[in-house]
DNA sequence: TTTGAGATGCAATCCGATTGCAAAGTTAGG
DNA sequence: CCTAACTTTGCAATCGGATTGCATCTCAAA
């Protein structure tokens, strides 16, 4: 228990981010969660934290890189752990699943989308891809 | 000008829309726009049109498959008129570009994505892809 | 212990999306 | 031509997610 929020605190602080309490459970939970969740669904995961507090909490991490944003169409913003070294550099880009049928977004780290053949004189500097569909316990295992 | 008016409506016919005023003109715009348009941009281009009208307007263009939606991360959703014959179906999605400058969005016709290598049971329903960066009038020529 | 900066909590606002309802327009049948 | 039924339009209002203002609280450094 002690060494792993011994080692939370590192995390923070390895991002410039001042460990209190709050931030640490969040951190918790998102490690916990393992897939993007948006606020309401990070906020529902607390019985008594402020809404606006965990809103300032995910944007702190953000600006620090820490969590990243999705925006998979639902009409609320996701946030998921970056991984250790990310940088949000345009080529650590990532594409997005999203289940219709269990509404969990989660990274897909491995998919890696073709320099693209853009139209002449287009410079790409980010790219959001969403890829929805049924998720593997969704799919009925087919 | 009666010969590209009776060509519009026909177009509104073939996708059984009722071809009132309004959504003549609606259509009208989208053709000379030639872009992607948020709810607001289409209003900008109207001077005594209802905001709420001109919004059920490109819902039934949007049901009736004339055009399609993107959201392209900027906070509202744009609209684009379909290519004649489309369907909507998960193989006619493209891409979209939107240029960080100038806030245009365009459809990206010709950009295919391989069909994803996804994770095993992971099942592709629809696709959301947006690139931004610079369109060619703002990469400066380069 | 004091002090100042940052973190937190509550209230309020903003803005895009969407709906309810009544008026106006359109069409088919008499 | 005239009305009934349906559709479209316009205005008001609501909803929900995102964001900000401000007062209070916490904590670390002096």
């Amino acid at each position: 228990m002690d060494a792993l929020q011994t080692k939370r605190e590192q995390t923070l602080l390895d991002r410039h981010i001042q460990p209190t309490a709050m931030r640490l459970l969040v951190l918790e939970e998102l490690q916990k969660l393992q897939v993007a969740v948006s606020l309401n669904e990070l906020e529902a995961n607390f019985d008594r934290a402020d809404r606006i507090t965990l809103y300032r909490t995910l944007k702190t991490f953000q600006k620090n890189k820490l969590v990243h944003s999705i925006d998979d169409g639902t009409g609320s913003v996701k946030y998921a752990l970056c991984s250790d070294q990310c940088e949000c550099r345009p080529e650590e880009q990532h594409a997005h699943f999203h289940c219709n049928k269990c509404d969990l977004t989660i990274c897909l780290n491995d998919f890696h989308l073709q320099r693209a053949s853009l139209p002449k004189h287009f410079v790409m500097q980010e790219m959001n891809l969403v890829i929805k569909g049924l998720c593997d316990h969704c799919s009925d295992g087919t």
